[in-house]
DNA sequence: ATAGCCTTTAATACCTGGTGCCAAAAAGTT
DNA sequence: AACTTTTTGGCACCAGGTATTAAAGGCTAT
């Protein structure tokens, strides 16, 4: 025993299944040459469910997210906001929003999470993009988390139309940078 | 018995597991009131699998278009794609994608179809929007299809800066315009 | 070497959610 | 009453596990 093997066949166990889920442990006896109690005692240790649970998980992901498609409604977590001067939001690039051969996000997610935060930091009832002037200034990649933060410039309560800035960061990084121009009721009575 | 119940059972039956394909005959026979055996013979002759074999279509359903996704990749459907020169795609505005009070699309949907697209349409291992310009003309509304038009005007095979214009309609009348700089890989395959 | 530990393998009982098959009961038809 | 269809029940069996207990192999420290 090389007190590795256990490591390394969790590892190669790990990575058969994502590679892989539909294996039952018998399959994976074969592949791991351990007997079918070792490969359980590993799931166990790993806490990777029974073929039949991941199964049912993967059917489950997939029945609601036929409902919560990619984009949803505001996209980011808001972590500060004050109506009509600033807000800050947070998102995390996940697998579904990058290109699955680079890792890199897809521009129109960075977007959506500006886009929703310029929209929402209008204090209004009713505000819709107008138009917009974006740059992309660094790729996003997976699993980094970008930090966007609204200005308003002019709010424009009688114009009707409100200037917002926003930066995209992740860490002292800039990844996009833009200028929305937005529509708003001039109503000003905030749902 | 009214010679019918058979075929009503049938039908509620099918209706109940197109609602949710989760539930096992046990389940099933509580809703429906006939026996464990009856549920079996139904499912039969209905040609309905059994759950686990139901879990498992489904997780291979979403498995797949997992793996093989340029459905995911490309918000809306491509309807024509002419490389480095034009392509046009269709996206269907439904209640995910709408303010629920104004039923109006909230405009990072209607960037993701004209990004998606300028992205698909250029000819290239790697193309990440570098910049846009847009605007959006009018509200896409619930329901409303939403056809864009991408015309490449400048490929640039050589500096590896494209530039695209895109126009989205609702029948004649358009929605949205945007000027897309799409950086390329440029000959060089992997960055 | 002997004890103590971890790792691996084995054996057994039990579980869920079924299939397949046969038989009998119940209901509906002629 | 005789017949057909539908429903129910029972039993054996299966896959792919869990849970538990036990034993064997290997490694280390004293």
């Amino acid at each position: 025993m090389e007190r590795l093997p256990k490591r390394q066949r969790h590892q190669q166990l790990s990575k058969l299944l994502d590679e892989n889920p539909f294996l039952t442990d018998r399959e994976l006896t074969r592949q791991l040459k351990v007997s079918i109690q070792t490969i359980r005692l590993d799931r166990l240790e790993l806490a990777i469910p029974e073929l039949r649970e991941r199964l049912k998980l993967m059917a489950e992901r997939s029945y609601d997210s036929v409902r919560s498609l990619p984009l949803h409604e505001v996209i980011g977590d808001i972590l500060d906001l004050q109506l009509d001067k600033s807000g800050i939001s947070l998102f995390e690039i996940s697998d579904e929003h990058v290109f699955s051969r680079t890792g890199i996000a897809r521009g129109h997610h960075v977007f959506a999470q500006a886009n929703s935060l310029a929209v929402a930091v209008i204090n209004d009832e009713i505000a819709l993009t107008a138009s917009a002037d974006i740059r992309f200034i660094r790729p996003a990649r997976l699993g980094e988390k970008c930090i966007a933060k609204a200005y308003v410039r002019a709010s424009g309560e009688q114009k009707g139309k409100a200037k917002i800035e926003v930066f995209t960061y992740v860490g002292e990084e800039m990844v996009f940078q833009g200028n929305f121009i937005i529509y708003r009721s001039a109503g000003e009575s905030k749902t």
